[in-house]
DNA sequence: AACGTCTTCGAAAATGTTTTCCATGGGGCT
DNA sequence: AGCCCCATGGAAAACATTTTCGAAGACGTT
């Protein structure tokens, strides 16, 4: 908690100007070597760093590439991790910044996207952003934007494909009534699996029952109600399917309190594999998100544009993977029965 | 990618000077309500939003703190999701940031810290630190930091008792011959869990034997060799306490591979839970850290210092909790019986 | 009418760098 | 010997803000 070495005491250390320790500092040509020596001398014994916050005002780049999230839940931890481990062989940091939302509960997607694209950063990755019409100074790509289709490069996980690939297990099982709870209908993501659970039905020739699904938003006393009312039918469903893992650990939860056993009773499926759909008893099935390959695939398409360069794809889907677990079983021969 | 609208646009645009932005956009006193509106009409209009990076160079204040993390592993991750969850009803904004090994490998936690400082945070929270005696403009605290005690203001788990108590958990068991998987011997928290073994197996009055403790480093492959010649001793311990999780994991994959049963023919304690404690087969019975409210108390902490005041306690330490789960069993009695 | 006090606003300094451009001097070449 | 060029280093501008301080005008008081 002292006053800063500036540039300005290792120049006085030194003998020489600012400009020439600046230069020194920075590898430029056009100061003697010896000089250099004293120069670096000098910042050795004082300990100088250049300040970031200086430095990025005037020269263009600061080497940190800035990652906005809105928490460190599972899903943007994971990407993260990915981050950062494509990043580990750089000369870049890596910056993961979180506005509150006390200050603009609104745009702080916006806000915070412009406070590092100052100059802060050379590159910005945004996680699951809800607002993907943005612009900065420097090149933004978008990973899972829960709006879309992007105008911004785009990295997410393939929600259409895995969905429909997951439904498409459940009536492999010799599921037939197969209820959704849906995420939020404003959402991509849940649009998307929506989409994947209506082709797998069509794929199978079952017609669609609006009926059978229920809005969760992706939270769990939503999708709690949507669960009851899907559970309490006199027709009610062998398998449900839902948008993401909170949903589906909800739907096992109102199953049980209804004395429904899973998988026996029911089957459920959801989608995420979020570190607790392992721990969940009994583990979920699921459709796992490749979230590091998506923090991975950002770092390098965003590494291409700050390079100036036009990345191959601007628009990449990963392929999710189906983990089955223990939540799956063929439908019991009296559920099966109770079809109409 | 456009050039950004700066404060000079604004005023332009409102037809005052930039001092009076400045002033209407920070609520600062003395600027007149019509003039605040038209400013505040022009900012909406043109969408500005001032640059972090400028507007700290002058101002004293930000508004982010900063958490230093050497990457996002399960530890630090679950930390920031503690810190994320404290700033939750406060204004500021959370900013993690983890240094690129590649720019200085020694020291990048004094160059990022001292990047930050520069006046980018209002406060630092620094994730297991190796270093500890640094200096910056700006209050820091430190979680866990692996040397010690530190000048710095310090929230960390209770390595001491958490060893403690596993290995007493263990000696509950019936167990007598236990080993120790040790961590890197420069960490403080593998000096203190040491400690705690030590301790334990004093208050049961048994013998410490030096030749049960191997160094794993906290890392695989050196656990792995402490591990195979812990198990190959012909009076091979009963149980093994390991210093952190990965090393119990590996201590257990090593014990299978001597067609040892785990917890029939050894059991086994980590350090940490992490998430794949849980998943592993069997799960492992581990002491958990509270990795969310160290992040949580740091919080607390840095904002008293953050305010000037004097926080009550500069260093807390929190309790750990054993998490009994199905690697540990009472001993076999053939393996009893082999004692010498 | 003169004076004092507020209110409101703007000019300019300050923040810590990097970069451009210019000055200086020494050395090599003709 | 004279000239030119290159190497080296420094002065100053620029980056986008905030803050200080002073100026100017409005208004009230004596």
């Amino acid at each position: 908690m002292r006053r800063r070495t500036t540039i300005h005491d290792v120049a006085a250390a030194a003998g020489v100007s600012v400009a020439t320790v600046s230069k020194a500092v920075n590898g430029r040509y056009g100061v003697a070597p010896a000089t250099v020596q004293r120069v670096l001398g000098a910042v050795e014994e004082l300990g100088y760093e250049s300040s970031l916050v200086a430095s990025s005002m005037r020269a263009r780049r600061t080497g940190v590439v800035g990652v906005l999230v809105a928490d460190f839940e599972p899903f943007s931890a994971e990407v993260l991790k990915g981050v950062g481990a494509a990043l580990r062989d750089s000369r870049l940091d890596l910056l993961a910044y979180s506005g509150s939302r006390q200050v603009s509960s609104q745009g702080w997607e916006r806000r915070s996207l412009s406070r590092l694209s100052g100059t802060l950063v050379d590159g910005v990755i945004m996680v699951t952003p809800t607002v993907v019409n943005v612009t900065a100074e420097v090149p933004v790509v978008a990973i899972d934007p829960h709006t879309g289709p992007a105008d911004l490069p785009t990295v997410e996980s393939d929600s259409f494909a895995g969905a429909r690939h997951a439904v498409a297990y459940l009536i492999s099982l010799g599921h037939r009534r197969i209820g959704f709870v849906a995420g939020r209908p404003d959402l991509r993501s849940s649009m998307l699996r929506e989409g994947g659970y209506r082709r797998a039905l069509e794929d199978a020739r079952i017609p669609f029952d609006p009926s059978l699904v229920g809005v969760g938003e992706y939270v769990e006393d939503i999708s709690r109600e949507a669960a009851t009312r899907l559970l309490r039918r006199a027709d009610r469903p062998t398998a449900v399917f839902a948008a993401n893992d909170v949903s589906a650990l909800t739907v096992i939860r109102v199953a049980h309190e209804h004395g429904l056993s899973v998988p026996g009773d029911l089957s459920v499926v959801g989608f995420d594999d979020v570190p607790d759909a392992s721990q969940s008893d009994p583990a979920l099935t699921t459709v796992r998100q490749p979230m590091q390959r998506l923090g991975a695939e950002a770092v390098t398409m965003l590494l291409e544009l700050m390079g100036g360069a036009t990345p191959a794809a601007t628009h990449l889907r990963l392929p999710t993977a189906l983990v089955p677990r223990a939540t799956t079983a063929p439908p019991s021969q009296h559920a099966q029965s109770g079809s109409r």
